[in-house]
RNA sequence: UGGGCCGUCGCCAAGUUGGUUAAGGCACUGGGUUUUGAUCCCAGCAUACCUAGGUUCGAAUCCUAGCGGCCCAGCCA
């Protein structure tokens, strides 16, 4: 790939967007003094996925561009690791690693929730002294039955009086593990009829005697989702917490836990302030956690980072770019509709990037032999083939061309259909880069399975030779010599799954009937075979990306792609208006 | 008659302190270039902003009433 062309991915204009729209007045109005300061939150519990990579280029990509008017805008890195029983540092880093393949550096600095376990829980404390917060002791079914439903309100715990000493010691003995799991919680003391279920009371800590990936067993009580997010952006200084919209319910209590602290002293305004976008949903592509894990642990894909999977580990196998997410990123935007984007438009995506950066390879993906009968044997006749139509001073390459060649199977057709002007008996093609052949005849096993094509070639017609542009030939194409090329293994893939919503319901359905997505899985999103490749290729380093010329971008894999054993995965293939009609 | 959010071209998405002919991208269609049926270039593409009323000289933008969609009843995040 070249590096040259890098940067046509950036040069997009900025498109407003209400997030933008709200730190502009921010800034204008200096309200965080010159900082524009956001988070990406994701919790150690599965690897990140299509969704996440929106996140990571709206919060961190957002932080950057402030930074030209808040020169300490910045975005952090934050492990959201507040339930020890889900969480495991595998996950941490592979997390890291995804984030830094996007192209956002770190510093090597990564925060962690559970680095503020202790003023977390001196926050609680403080809730507590102020009466806003107390021990209940339900059990959890009792818990659930006193929260009323959503048209119903709730009923008062019996122990939500309970004096605040009582409340102090009994969660100091949470603390000390003096209690079991589930035998009390620690709530905020709101509003039980509040019609945002959120704020009838919601829990702040729970006891879970369990092995933390990095506190260890320091703790025995671990603060809730709600309590910990709000009291990490402040410790944080988080200007603006971006978040999806289905915790848009939460925001009360968001802003209830920090104005409450707040007003204790514990933080100073101004406060950071949660805005919710909507998250992305993909045509052919399921993105939620459960299902992923499904397909893995099921043995549907061949583990995280499958290229099938939506996963960031499976895009970076699949070949796909980091610049073709930047440029996803910016043409689906930013805004609080649901949205679904055709999987189509990811596709074009890394397409645009793609077609400018990877230079051009010839590769024979299904190969069957022609031989040029007039061809002299033992000859091997030099063609030159630019590297990138587009950057000729990325230069030129020799493909030696004989012959015995391999060209593409679907190339050739004994009965042209409408429309088809490649090979077909009697007819002449252009040998891309070489010359004009005409075929003549061809062999046929027992199982009506061509074999071998047979041409001659016209020695007057060399591509680049004075007067060779004087025939004009319709059909062109690629090709490679027997003795000059060498096998390769080729892994085509496809989408994963054969609906555009997978498990949801389809036309023909019985009105009761449920699916399963795992039913619309496409059998054929993975298939290997043994092609031909330009010998160089072989020795290209690994996730390489070409364009294998009339077939579609592909990338050396990641772990299997070796000088010995060339293995090279298809990432997208090339827009074809032909076969789409 | 629980609460929150959303509804602008096939898919996204600006515009929403009311003011000329409703940005832009993708897709699509037509034309040109082309030794990738690729790329690239040019042109076209919403009298219309969920619906119905209303206010106004003037509304996608304000008001009223509907309709449709998404989210919420974990000691998950």
């Amino acid at each position: 790939m070249t590096d040259q062309a890098a940067d046509t991915t950036t040069n997009n204009v900025v498109v407003s967007n209400f997030i933008r729209s709200r730190m502009d007045e921010d800034c204008a109005n200096k309200t965080y003094s010159d900082t524009i300061a956001t988070r990406f939150p994701p919790e150690p519990n599965g690897f990140l996925h299509f969704g996440h990579a929106k996140s990571i280029f709206l919060n961190f990509g957002l932080a950057q561009d402030y930074a030209a008017q808040c020169p300490k805008s910045h975005c952090n890195l934050r492990f959201d690791d507040t339930n020890p029983t889900k969480e495991e540092t595998e996950y941490v880093d592979a997390i890291r690693e995804d984030v830094a393949w996007l192209g956002f550096d770190t510093q090597g600095q990564a925060l962690y929730a559970s680095d503020y376990f202790e003023r977390l829980y001196h926050c609680a404390e403080q809730l507590i002294q102020t009466g806003l917060a107390y021990v209940d002791s339900q059990d959890s079914e009792s818990l659930r039955a006193k929260r009323g439903t959503l048209t119903e309100a709730g009923t008062n715990s019996p122990y939500r009086d309970r004096s605040i000493e009582e409340n102090l010691d009994l969660f100091r003995r949470m603390r000390a593990g003096e209690f079991p799991d589930g035998a009390h919680i620690l709530r905020a003391k709101i509003d039980m009829a509040s019609p945002n279920m959120n704020m009838r009371d919601p829990a702040i800590y729970r006891i879970r005697h369990a092995h933390h990936h990095r506190t260890g067993d320091a703790w025995c009580i671990y603060p809730m989702y709600d309590f910990a997010h709000c009291v990490s952006d402040a410790i944080e200084g988080i200007s603006h917490s971006l978040c999806t919209l289905e915790f848009a319910d939460h925001r009360p209590l968001y802003e209830w836990f920090l104005g409450q602290l707040a007003e204790l002293g514990e933080f100073k305004r101004p406060l950071p302030q949660q805005i919710e976008f909507s998250r992305l949903n993909l045509t052919y592509v399921v993105l939620s956690k459960r299902k992923l894990i499904q397909l893995v642990t099921g043995g549907h894909v061949d583990g995280w980072d499958d290229p099938r999977l939506p996963t960031l580990k499976g895009a970076r196998r699949r070949g796909f770019t980091l610049q073709g997410f930047k440029l996803f990123a910016d043409r689906i935007g930013i805004s609080k509709s649901d949205s679904l984007i055709d999987y189509q438009v990811l596709e074009d995506c890394m397409r645009e990037d793609l077609n400018e950066r990877a230079e051009r390879r010839v590769a024979v993906l299904d190969p069957i032999k022609l031989i040029l009968s007039n061809f002299p044997e033992n000859h091997a006749e030099p063609c030159l083939a630019p590297n990138h139509p587009h950057h000729p001073d990325l230069g030129k390459r020799e493909i030696q061309l004989t012959r015995e060649l391999w060209i593409e199977r679907e190339d050739f057709m004994i009965e042209p259909s409408k429309g088809f002007f490649r090979l077909t008996p009697g007819k002449e093609v252009r040998l891309r880069y070489g010359y004009i052949v005409k075929c003549t005849g061809f062999d046929v096993n027992d199982n009506g399975q061509i074999t071998c094509v047979y041409a001659e070639y016209d020695p007057t017609t060399k591509s680049g030779t004075p007067g060779s542009e004087a025939r004009k030939v319709k059909g062109n194409i690629h090709w490679l010599s027997c003795a000059h090329s060498v096998p390769a293994e080729i892994r085509l893939y496809d989408r994963l799954f054969n609906s555009p919503n997978p498990g949801g319901r389809q036309a023909g359905d019985a009105p009761e009937q449920t699916r399963d997505f795992l039913d619309d899985l496409n059998p054929n999103a993975k298939h290997i075979q043994i092609g031909r490749v330009e010998p160089a290729l072989a020795q290209c380093q690994r996730e390489s990306c070409y364009q294998f010329e009339r077939n579609g971008y592909f990338v050396a894999d990641q772990f299997d792609h070796s000088t010995s054993k060339p293995v090279f995965n298809r990432t997208v293939t090339l827009r074809d208006t032909w076969s789409k009609n």
